[in-house]
RNA sequence: GCUCGGUUCGUCUAGGGGUUAGGACACAAGGUUUUCAUCCUUGCAACAGGGGUUCGAUUCCCCUACCGAGUACCA
């Protein structure tokens, strides 16, 4: 049988980053087994539907080259993807189940059941739980006569469908990643099915859509680990045993510190993105950062998530989608939740940054140097990200890192100024710039140093005395690229003539 | 509370009845680079606790502790 996966996320708000990875492991085991990923767009909740929130969940995939095989973009054989559109289907199929008795009406108020609910927790150590020991004194078709109920339907009584839960069985299901998982019935609540406004509650919609779109594999997030016995269940009363899907529930993503699984007060709190890309807020206009915007490259994003609950079992920690593809394994993904700590992306995207191909690196510094109105030469710009590739940790470092290459440094650093810069140094390091002013324009930085070299050693100094001095003059700052390859990317005329004015200046 | 999961260096993790318990991030030291970064080397550092089973347990079983999730007409 085909494998068939999908990624079901609620168009609620932005896409969380623990999504991300599940839409992410979803896709990998699909590629890996040469099946098909779906997105279904799961808004059956009209009163948490944010309207943006479903583009945006695309445009995160998309941008870390997740794409669905089939959706609601690119539509499918079992289309449509959105459950708002698949409404009536539902509704077909619930009816199914009252009438074989395995779900039923209710017409408990929302204030009759918070009384029961408050009835239990002052009265004893129990919750209420709706089920089979509750059911017999709650409104629904199964406590009333039919008479009874069926007059408050005709009636426009609004009302629920609930799971008919049975009162003592053990229900058993395997879990890819977890094993055997038992749990009692009666631990189980007769769970809402379709709710008073006619739309399906997930529970039905998952199960109905997962078997019409003929899921192989569930793979979710651990948060549903609790209600796959009731899943079960429905599948089971549905007739459809046979072809019910396996699962595989995921580990939580943790806070950084102390306990509690990832939120977005954490990345506030941190300074870290926890969305994969910038979200405004529609009702306050505040912006959460997205890994997109903070410089995270999508293939380190990639690689960061991916290893975050699992692990191919080898040594290998730099996978290109196509590798993770190739080594992915559900039965390898960890029980246990990870503690989700920035620094690890960090490292991922400077090794990417590292490996990339400066063509694909170029635009981040042209950017930033357009939007500053900063003149450059586009022949200067591969040269210096060249320079800077393997000592930034993110894109925009091209930039801030690099501002000497595109303009004469405005100050310097005083106490090198201070320290090293006597009379006797000033009038060598004019003689230095007349000589390198003397030089080709097409000098390699050897050039320089064996001028430089030169002109010290004629001096009775060591060569090494005046490379601080000349970093500080022509770049302003004690810190930055091998210097003999600033001046070399700079060239003879423009060092030079930094040397002169930075002396001009500070001899005065 | 109850139900279901989980627990190996600070973090991500490998391993699995006999190992010097391996790697990576971070951190620290040294080397290279006449600077900074890269790079290289080294160091630091873990099987939650208690009972079993066993010649032998970190690994298997039980209990406890702790952590997490669920306990909605949310997903």
């Amino acid at each position: 049988m085909p494998v068939r996966v999908r990624f079901a996320p609620s168009p609620t708000g932005p896409l969380h980053i623990g999504g991300v990875r599940t839409a992410l492991y979803n896709f990998l085991f699909a590629r890996k087994h040469r099946g098909t990923f779906c997105i279904r767009i799961e808004d059956t909740d009209q009163n948490r539907f944010v309207p943006a929130a479903e583009e945006y969940i695309f445009e995160s995939l998309s941008w870390l080259g997740i794409v669905a095989d089939e959706g609601p973009l690119n539509g499918g054989p079992y289309a449509p993807y959105r459950q708002s559109e698949r409404k009536e289907i539902y509704k077909d199929y619930v009816y199914r189940l009252v009438e074989s008795g395995h779900a039923y009406y209710a017409f408990d108020t929302t204030a009759e059941l918070e009384d029961a609910r408050n009835k239990y927790k002052s009265s004893g150590p129990d919750v209420f739980q709706y089920g089979a020991k509750t059911r017999e004194l709650m409104r629904n078709s199964v406590s009333l006569p039919p008479g009874e109920w069926e007059k408050l339907i005709t009636g426009g009584v609004p009302f629920v469908i609930r799971l008919n839960v049975p009162a003592d069985e053990e229900i058993r299901f395997n879990d890819e990643i977890r094993g055997e998982v038992t749990v009692g019935s009666s631990t189980i609540d007769d769970k809402v099915l379709m709710k008073s406004d006619g739309m399906p509650t997930y529970h039905l919609a998952n199960v109905v859509d997962d078997h019409i779109m003929k899921i192989t594999h569930v793979i979710r997030g651990e948060e549903w680990l609790p209600s796959a016995p009731a899943h079960c269940l429905l599948y089971r009363f549905f007739g459809w045993d046979e072809t019910m899907p396996s699962f595989a529930h995921l580990p939580l993503l943790l806070k950084p510190e102390g306990s509690g699984k990832l939120s977005k007060r954490d990345a506030e709190k941190g300074g870290f993105p926890i969305f994969p890309i910038n979200w405004k807020d529609p009702e306050s206009g505040e912006i959460s950062r997205g890994f997109r915007e903070s410089g995270y490259l999508p293939e380190a994003t990639v690689n960061f998530l991916a290893l975050l609950g699992w692990n191919p079992g080898t040594q290998q920690e730099i996978f290109s989608m196509d590798e993770l593809v190739e080594a992915f394994s559900i039965g390898k993904v960890n029980k246990s939740g990870a503690k989700f700590d920035i620094e690890k992306a960090k490292f991922f995207n400077q090794q990417y940054i590292k490996t990339r191909p400066i063509g694909t690196l170029r635009e981040f510094l042209e950017m930033r140097l357009e939007e500053n109105g900063t003149p450059y030469s586009p022949a200067r710009i591969d040269k210096v990200i060249e320079a800077l590739k393997d000592r930034v940790t993110f894109p925009d470092e091209f930039y801030t890192q690099s501002l000497y290459f595109f303009s004469q440094p405005g100050e310097f650093d005083m106490n090198v100024i201070q320290k090293k810069l006597t009379p006797d140094m000033a009038s060598i390091l004019k003689e230095i710039s007349s000589g390198i002013r003397a030089m080709k324009v097409t000098s390699a930085s050897g050039d320089f140093k064996e001028l430089i070299s030169a002109v010290m050693i004629k001096n009775g100094l060591q060569p090494g005395q005046a490379m601080q001095l000349i970093r500080v003059l022509v770049t302003g700052t004690t810190t930055g690229v091998d210097l003999m390859l600033t001046l070399e990317i700079l060239g003879p005329g423009e060092v030079a003539e930094r040397i002169d004015s930075a002396l001009l200046k500070l001899t005065q």
